[in-house]
RNA sequence: GGCGAAGUAGCUCAGCUGGUUAGAGCGGUGGAAUCAUAAUCCAUAGGUCGGGGGUUCAAGUCCCUCCUUCGCUACCA
């Protein structure tokens, strides 16, 4: 019985097509669930649009649209994006399906149960126009004295009824959560903000609201819909079945980790953990708050007019020279920078010029002296033991304990020092020379490097799942040899001996270029 | 204002609990090689580790202070 892993992206918002920033988390991952796949982990993974709100119910109407019809259509753009990306969810949940409404339903009743929820009002300065509450420190005086929000707009003091959730019972036992288990909250720079914030009070939280109904209903309360975040985090339980006592519920729960963006953070690991306390329902063994991606080292943002396209990025450079990039490139949990420059230096550097090359010049090196044939081993010299070693030592310690570690950027480095080693090999060897001088000698050092590089090949399935595997296909590398366990077994003599023969190698990582038209932004 | 993170070679960054001549990749320079995607390999470029002060036999690595950048500071997500 392999180990369930569960891991989640947060649930997106669709008010607005899918941004790098979404993309970038769905790669990350994408790649640590296939990675715990090739470990033999038996993996669930999922991702998914969230879909109520104040905020698409606004969209919507200033698109002159049904919000549902808003929901349908942005939600489909994120899907295909999954696609398009080589993401492997399991499942592609949306909070406006009727099981969902169900889940929700039902965490609020447990929640309910426990006494955590109160009926009472709640007050503030309310912006009919921005349809938002803001607060006292936020506002500006306007002409005639006249309180005005961020926006400019006026603001009048307004009462609402409401449902509330009592939070502020649960900021002892969180403050325990998080002291006990030293891993829930990563990376440690969001951690000492969210142990700071609870040490700081926790004061109830709205989880109703009537002056909108894009929403879950309240159960008992038909003219109040649930709180947004209560909703959407609930998908992490409902996608697996809860509240039915399903297979894959009572094995995925609770997650290994959810995968979120920074400034998501606490409703990750404060609102979530202290609704799953109260609904009696075990807490995600982690929440890991990525970075955020800068366009040239600036924020991204709609005014700017550098919001940046996945989907035309994919296509510009290839899906696996995108994922590579982003996940070689980012440290995981830091912002990470992007450029067109960078991403084809970063490409052509280790994907074309230096992987993707020592590929090449192997396979070609095979096709053309061995009649495709995979060459025989006839006694290793030291310098290929070495290499053997330093590779094997690679894919089967390095890599993977950087990759559990949720550490793809240095995974990759690793992964790049042993394409650094082939390469120095051949050179070293130059087997080229060999075939002249000890044609038998050549054929060890050529079967030397087509090991190493299947298990490379093997070692970079989570990154760049496509072009790897095009490549074990061309290798001819069984599907049973293609994961962390097997990637250092004997398959190489079965497999020459059962007269595989390869065909005229083809370059799977092209060189890029850098868009001609990229220009300043008007 | 409060709390926190960061400031290391031209660029992007590694440097855990302090300890020999501060590291990598990219770029630059000089060689080698020619199997390969004008790709590869070898060597190299001498950066006061933001400024100042302190602790220590010894400090990017600990303490203080100053400067700069950034994040969090609750109910739009």
């Amino acid at each position: 019985m392999s180990e369930p892993f569960y891991i989640t992206t947060a649930i997106a918002y669709p008010n607005g097509k899918p941004h790098i920033g979404h993309a970038y988390e769905a790669i990350a991952t994408d790649a640590i669930a296939r990675f715990q796949r090739l470990m033999g982990r038996d993996v669930c993974f999922v991702t998914g649009t969230d879909e109520h709100g104040l905020k698409m119910d606004q969209t919507a109407r200033a698109a002159g649209k049904a919000t549902r019809d808003l929901a349908d259509e942005m939600s489909l753009y994120f899907k295909q994006m999954c696609e398009t990306l080589d993401i492997s969810a399991d499942h592609f949940c949306r909070t406006t399906s009727e099981h969902h409404h169900k889940a929700s339903q039902a965490i609020w009743k447990r929640l309910e149960a426990s006494g955590d929820l109160y009926l009472d009002r709640y007050e503030g300065w309310y912006s009919v126009r921005d349809e938002a509450y803001y607060d006292e420190t936020e506002l500006t005086d306007g002409e005639g004295g006249q309180k005005l929000s961020p926006q400019g707009t006026p603001v009048a003091w307004t009462v609402e009824e409401s449902w509330f959730f009592r939070l502020s019972k649960y900021e002892q036992p969180l403050l325990e959560h998080y002291a006990a288990n030293s891993d829930f909250i990563r990376p440690d720079s969001r951690k000492n903000e969210t142990v700071k914030f609870v040490e700081g009070g926790l004061k109830d939280l709205s989880v109703s609201r009537t002056s909108f109904d894009w929403g879950v209903k309240v159960p008992g309360s038909e003219n109040h819909v649930m709180y947004v975040w209560l909703d959407a985090l609930t998908t992490y339980i409902s996608a697996i079945g809860f509240p039915d006592d399903t297979e894959e519920w009572r094995k995925f729960w609770p997650a290994s980790v959810h995968i979120i963006g920074k400034d998501i953070v606490r409703f990750h690991t404060v609102y979530w953990p202290a609704f799953l306390m109260s609904a009696g329902l075990p807490l995600p063994k982690q929440v890991f708050g990525h970075g955020f991606l800068l366009s040239r080292g600036e924020k991204m943002s709609k005014s700017l007019g550098n919001v940046v396209d996945p989907m035309q990025l994919a296509e510009l450079f290839g899906v696996d020279a995108l994922r590579y990039f982003l996940l070689r490139e980012v440290s995981f949990g830091q912002d990470g920078s992007y450029s067109p420059e960078a991403i084809v230096t970063r490409v052509n550097a280790d994907l074309a010029n230096s992987f993707g090359n020592l590929a090449q010049r192997t396979l070609s090196l095979i096709f053309k002296n061995c009649e495709g044939y995979l060459p025989a081993i006839r006694g290793h010299h030291d310098d290929d033991i070495a290499l053997l070693d330093l590779v094997g030592a690679t894919v089967a310690q390095h890599i993977p304990a950087h990759y559990e570690d949720l550490a793809m950027s240095q995974g990759l480095e690793s992964w790049m020092q042993a394409v650094f080693a082939c390469n120095a090999y051949v050179d070293v060897q130059a087997p080229w020379a060999l075939k002249k001088t000890d044609p038998e000698r050549m054929e060890t050092v050529l079967a030397t490097l087509f090991i190493c590089i299947a298990q490379l090949a093997i070692a970079a399935l989570p990154i760049i799942p496509g072009s790897a595997t095009k490549l074990l296909d061309q290798m001819g590398v069984p599907v049973d040899v293609r994961n962390f366990k097997n990637a250092g077994s004997h398959w190489y003599s079965p497999l020459a001996e059962s007269n595989f023969q390869i065909a005229q190698p083809v370059g799977l990582f092209p060189r890029l270029e850098v868009p001609a038209e990229e220009g300043t932004a008007a």
